[in-house]
RNA sequence: GGGGAGUUAGUUCAGCUGGUUAGAACGCCGGCCUGUCACGUCGGAGGUCAGGGGUUCAAGUCCCCUACUCCUCGCCA
């Protein structure tokens, strides 16, 4: 019985563990069977636990019972054995006809195998859905759906591990540094703005609902003001937002806030953690401090406030150019653009020279050439030089599926002519000549145009300079390519003009300090919000933002004056943020903190294609779970219980 | 809310201009095999072509709708 064999023996080893020093000890495995190979004589089983594979054999020489068990396993049978320690060594192989050796280099434990004398099947299974290989995919929804066989493959084994990792030395890195780990309620009171909350309804109070925590924002500061000096925490979180590649309705993060410090004791206690994380999963130390941009030059040079400076291709604006030819410039659409107070922007993209290609790219590029042309003699073709005329074509689709009205652009000639450039037919050859100053174009070299409405050319630009970075090799596909571009984006503007609504909104949130230079702005006699600017920083990574956060508004003199700013009423105020006004009036010491993404920390620093490969159990884009299938339906004598009412539309 | 890609055997895919009984690989089942390691070999089973509607003598293939999955813009302070 197996219940027998688990509590007589125990397990001596993993399936990972065992080594050449080990050969002739009596050992126990337990483990899932991963493959057998029946030679009718010999049978051979590797053996799987999340440490790794341990080949084991059954010979009917050593017993002919684990024989005769071994021929019924079949895959994913649980299964416990003893057995001894043998080496591979050299083995007769039928197959080449002379000795070889037994040593399998691509396990760990390849060098021994072990003979089996007593085995124990624990369980049956059933032929999975899918097979549990690294080498066979299958679609993202069946895993899903399956979940719990997909967490058995190595590959979500090891990010899992990793991110256990992770959590460990984060706890370990900010106990030694002071912090506290304190604990804040998901279940709060929702307030306006900011992303969508998902809603809790409460059942001892008709009619009234929780918020689910969108982040512990306001019982951090809280925390400063009672006086904990140095917080953390590694918290789940809640947004009822649309999903991304690397985004998640929960999420975690590593949430810190701090007394009496700067914007730069943050940067250094930030710096201080991924080092310690990098160190950990990867060996590697980062070289802190990490480089510093303003928000406005990262706008400017890279269309948003997450740049990836693992290439270059800066954007270059063109408005102040345009605006020195003026109308006789001779590109009209590019005037008109200036009039309406739009953005002109230009990006070079030059020939890649051989070098400038990502390796990690070539070699995956080729390796998959070569699995799917097997003739040795085949040539595997060579990394893109430039845009291919296809590529362009591809490109120009894809801006404009994002709302561009369409691609400009401009290739240089060797004698310096412009082709392909229909829109500057008319240009002044000053105008050209200015604008290959000002991107520094060579020939040879191919300038994309865009310009529009600002927000629109710097999310299109941004995209764009991704996108072509993974087209022309420069950057892989996901993966950093073995590149760590670690960047603090810091003092963007304090508050953004709402189009629609006409009015100033706060960029951030209204308890970010504005940066002292700029407190003059907020006075009503030389009031001009566009120029206060903020301690608010991003840090960012491979052009993903992996942390965010500010150093708040402790002083209400200061807090009345953004209000004011902001149009919010001293009775608005009070119903939105109450408690939180009433805390900063009894003493709040000067605090400022910063809230790292978890999932995507783990999800860059492991590599893994999406952010659901680091979450044991992620939801899809839709926000379900394929497993369980939630959300689902409840009965009406719950929604009854709850004083809710649900109308969702009929379907047609 | 918008744009794009997709859905064919258990799994991953192929299926041309609409035309015979919808194929392959892996997996699965059975036989043989004492050195394999993605074992080999011989044989076998396995399909509501996502669902619905339409065009047609004839639809996996063309059209429309719906569902689901992925990517993306908006959104996510």
């Amino acid at each position: 019985m197996a219940t027998e064999f688990i509590s007589k023996v125990k397990r001596t080893h993993s399936c990972g563990a065992l080594r050449s020093s080990d050969i002739g000890k009596q050992i126990v495995l337990f483990g899932w069977v991963q493959n057998r190979r029946d030679h009718g004589g010999l049978i051979f089983i590797d053996l799987r636990d999340r440490e790794g594979l341990t080949q084991i054999v059954f010979d009917p020489g050593i017993s002919k019972d684990a024989h005769g068990k071994a021929e019924l396993l079949r895959s994913e049978w649980v299964i416990g054995i003893r057995g001894e320690v043998r080496s591979r060594g050299m083995q007769w192989s039928k197959k080449d006809n002379k000795e070889v050796s037994g040593t399998n280099t691509k396990l760990a434990t390849g060098e021994i195998e072990v003979y089996v004398s007593e085995v124990e099947v624990f369980n049956r299974a059933e032929t999975p859905p899918f097979e549990i290989s690294e080498h066979v995919t299958t679609s993202e929804e069946k895993r899903l759906e399956h979940r719990f066989l997909d967490l058995r493959r190595p590959h979500l084994q090891k990010t899992l591990i990793t991110r256990s990792k992770m959590n460990a030395a984060t706890r370990a890195y900010f106990h030694t540094h002071g912090f506290l780990e304190l604990e804040t309620p998901f279940m709060g009171r929702y307030t306006p703005g900011g992303a969508r909350n998902f809603l809790v309804p409460s059942r001892l109070n008709a009619g009234k609902f929780y918020a689910l925590a969108e982040s512990p924002q306001l019982y951090k500061q809280l925390f400063m003001v009672a006086g904990f000096d140095r917080y953390f925490q590694i918290v789940k979180c809640f947004r009822d937002e649309d999903l991304r590649l690397d985004r998640q309705p929960e999420f975690t993060q590593i949430d810190v806030e701090m007394s009496f410090v700067s914007q730069e004791d943050i940067f250094e206690t930030i710096e201080g953690l991924l080092k310690a994380l990098w160190k950990e999963v990867h060996g590697l130390d980062i070289p802190t401090p990490f480089p510093r941009m303003n928000f406005d030059e990262s706008m400017a040079k890279y269309g948003n406030d997450k740049p990836d400076l693992r290439f270059g291709m800066p954007h270059v604006v063109l408005n102040d150019l345009i605006a020195k030819f003026g109308a006789e410039g001779g590109v009209g659409p590019m005037w008109e653009t200036l009039q309406a107070k739009g953005l002109i922007k230009a990006m070079v993209v030059s020939p890649v020279t051989a070098g400038q290609h990502d390796p990690t790219v070539v070699k995956a590029k080729e390796e998959a050439f070569r699995l799917a042309n097997p003739n040795p003699n085949a040539k595997v073709p060579p990394p893109p030089h430039e845009l291919s005329r296809k590529d362009i074509d591809e490109t120009e689709a894809w801006v404009k599926g994002m709302g561009a009205g369409g691609l400009a652009r401009a290739k240089i000639a060797e004698n310096g002519d412009w082709t392909q450039a229909p829109l500057f037919k008319t240009a002044k050859p000053e105008l050209k000549q200015a604008i290959i100053e000002a991107t520094g174009a060579k020939p040879g070299d191919l300038i994309l145009f865009q310009f529009g409405s600002t927000a629109k050319v710097h999310t299109i630009m941004a995209n764009l300079r991704v996108y072509l970075a993974k087209k022309l090799w420069l950057i892989p596909e996901y993966g950093s390519g073995g590149k760590w571009n670690f960047l603090w984006v810091v003092n963007p503007p304090l508050f953004e003009y709402d189009e629609e609504t006409k009015t100033w909104a706060a960029a951030h949130h209204a308890f970010t300090r504005p940066m002292d230079e700029c407190l003059k702005y907020l006075e009503p006699e030389t009031f001009d919000p566009e120029k206060v600017y903020c301690y608010r920083y991003d840090v960012v990574l491979n052009g993903f933002e992996i942390g965010g956060g500010s150093i708040r508004l402790h002083d209400p003199v200061v807090q009345a004056k953004v209000f004011r700013a902001l149009g919010i009423s001293d009775e608005d105020a009070r119903s939105k943020f109450g408690f939180l006004l009433d805390a900063l009036k009894f003493g709040a010491p000067p605090h400022g903190g910063i809230a790292l993404g978890m999932d995507r920390l783990a999800f860059l620093i492991t590599g893994t294609e999406s952010l659901r490969d680091v979450i044991p159990f992620p939801k899809t884009q839709k926000g379900t779970d394929l497993m369980t299938g939630a959300p689902g339906e409840v009965d009406e004598r719950q929604l009854k219980e709850l004083y809710v009412k649900s109308t969702p539309p009929a379907k047609p």
